[in-house]
RNA sequence: CGGAGCGUAGCGCAGCCCGGUAGCGCACUACACUGGGGGUGUAGGGGUCGUGGGUUCGAAUCCCGCCGCUCCGACCA
């Protein structure tokens, strides 16, 4: 891509809403502009950054075997009518009636329908496990959005739901999801840490939230230090093993981690106070098994084995991408700006030119941009007529992981400067160096 | 919803107390000079002062209503 020719609404100066860090950053790097107290639009860089999140997400669900579908973000409001939770849920639920004055909803969650959807087609145990997810657009009207994506009324959702015959068998989707969250939140850069939770409204027995640490977090979290130093399970974890998803669950929940409202004084202060790690935390997964308290309402069943009809143990799981987004930058970003893993960064490579109009740079640095658009690396090239400050500020304001900085006086040699965001490392490589270099991985 | 505050150019703000026809920095446009970490000069463009009403010869400024937004608290992916 090439900047001159992209839109990018940089800021210079800080915009005052913006209370932390993330939502800072996001406003200057030109990634989302608000539209209402706690809607937002992506703009162009946060775009690229979100889809490249959900895409990770997409890969490890499929891998842990659900199956991507969309439902609609408008409900009616018979299907809530049926699980009893249009009268419960209260004023978060954004309500509306179409022309007919039919009541409808603009969904907060999808329990019910998916319900409807699984109802409506498996009759039969032999039809299971089976787990239905998208990634779809709610509105929860939040008593107060705030810090940007991060708490917003409208936001993006992966929900995932699984049906199965029995407990047991829901326990196995709960490990599938549990081990395919572990994996999710590692590629994406972040250290999430599964702590028993609350079950809240959505209800059930059995629930972890995954906190990622960060000084800005919203709610304070106790944990043992053997979570920071856990192996994330490898990419070719079995899902299909009982045995595995159990061993990798029970290792993950055998130490104490808990959020503020869930937090045991006295088991936390019972670990050595060298181990005990208090923090704060963001949320940005949570998952719950919750038995058959839709299937029951709304008359989920299948033949089982034993020629009876059994009502099928749900669990539901969900992430937040426009929340994962804000909360990477939160976990890592410097003064000058955001530092993307490597995995979500919006581009892998930007060309600094430093003398637009210079033919020498302007060649070198066009060789470069297409040489390594052939390899398939997403590359801006920031060939605006700007003085190089601006560059150098513009390409670590927005992150992106290496620079190769094209300037008049390094083509005086033939060479060019690669520099990583990260860790601020520099070397002077010639043309084809610097190519290969960058090509390699 | 309770408490606090803000709304003046794209962004950040001054002007309001004490009424007299709107200003600063950045950004933007043109040209020139520049070019290794947000440059310099010259010349420009851009504002229903959130909105409706009231007071007044005259309202960004005073009064009343409404709308929007932010922050603190209780709730949430």
């Amino acid at each position: 891509m090439r900047l001159s020719q992209y839109f990018l609404p940089i800021l210079k100066e800080n915009p005052k809403e913006a209370e932390i860090v993330s939502h800072r950053l996001m406003l200057r790097a030109g990634m989302i502009r608000q539209q209402s107290a706690g809607i937002y639009s992506w703009l162009p860089l946060g775009k690229r950054v979100l889809d490249k999140v959900n895409d990770i997400i997409r890969q490890e669900q499929n891998r842990a075997g659900a199956h991507e579908i969309l439902m609609p973000t408008i409900q009616s409001a018979d299907l809530w009518n049926e699980s009893g939770r249009y009268d419960d849920y209260g004023k978060e639920m954004l309500r509306i009636n179409d022309r007919q004055d039919r009541p409808m909803l603009y969904g907060p969650t999808n329990e019910e329908m998916v319900t409807d959807i699984f109802r409506s087609y498996v009759r039969s145990y032999k039809e299971l496990p089976l787990n239905l997810y998208h990634i779809q657009t709610k509105f929860r009207d939040e008593i107060r959005p705030r810090f940007g994506t991060m708490r917003s009324r409208e936001f993006i959702m992966k929900d995932a739901y699984s049906f199965d015959l029995n407990k047991e068998d829901a326990e196995f989707a709960y490990y599938k999801m549990f081990t395919a969250y572990l994996r999710t939140f590692d590629r994406l850069g972040l250290r999430a840490i599964p702590m028993r939770a609350d079950t809240g409204p959505i209800g059930g027995d059995l629930s972890h939230e995954f906190i990622i640490l960060a000084d800005t977090g919203e709610s304070e979290v106790f944990c043992h230090k053997k979570f920071l130093g856990f192996d994330i399970p490898e990419e070719d974890v079995d899902f299909s093993d009982r045995a595995k998803m159990k061993a990798i669950f029970d290792e993950w929940t055998e130490y104490y981690a808990a959020t503020s409202e869930m937090h045991d004084e006295a088991a936390f202060g019972a670990i050595d106070a060298s181990e005990q790690v208090s923090d704060r935390g963001i949320e940005v997964g949570h998952i719950f098994y919750f038995g058959t308290k839709y299937s029951a309402k709304m008359g989920a069943k299948v033949m089982g084995p034993d020629g009876r009809e059994h009502e099928v143990h749900m669990g539901s799981y969900g992430i937040g991408p426009t929340r994962l987004v804000p909360a990477i930058i939160e976990a890592s970003h410097d003064d000058n700006g955001i530092i993307w893993p490597e995995s979500v960064a919006p581009f892998d490579v930007g060309i600094i030119n430093m003398k637009v109009g210079d033919e020498t740079c302007d060649e070198a640095s066009m060789k470069i941009y297409s040489e390594l658009q052939k390899a398939g690396l997403d590359v801006l090239i920031d060939d605006r007529d700007e003085r190089a400050g601006g560059k150098f500020a513009t390409a670590d304001l927005i992150g992106v992981p290496e620079q190769i900085v094209v300037g008049p006086r390094g083509m005086k040699t033939g060479e060019v400067e690669v520099k990583n965001r990260k860790s601020g490392e520099r070397e002077s490589l010639t043309l084809e160096a610097a190519i290969n270099k960058l090509t390699a991985g």
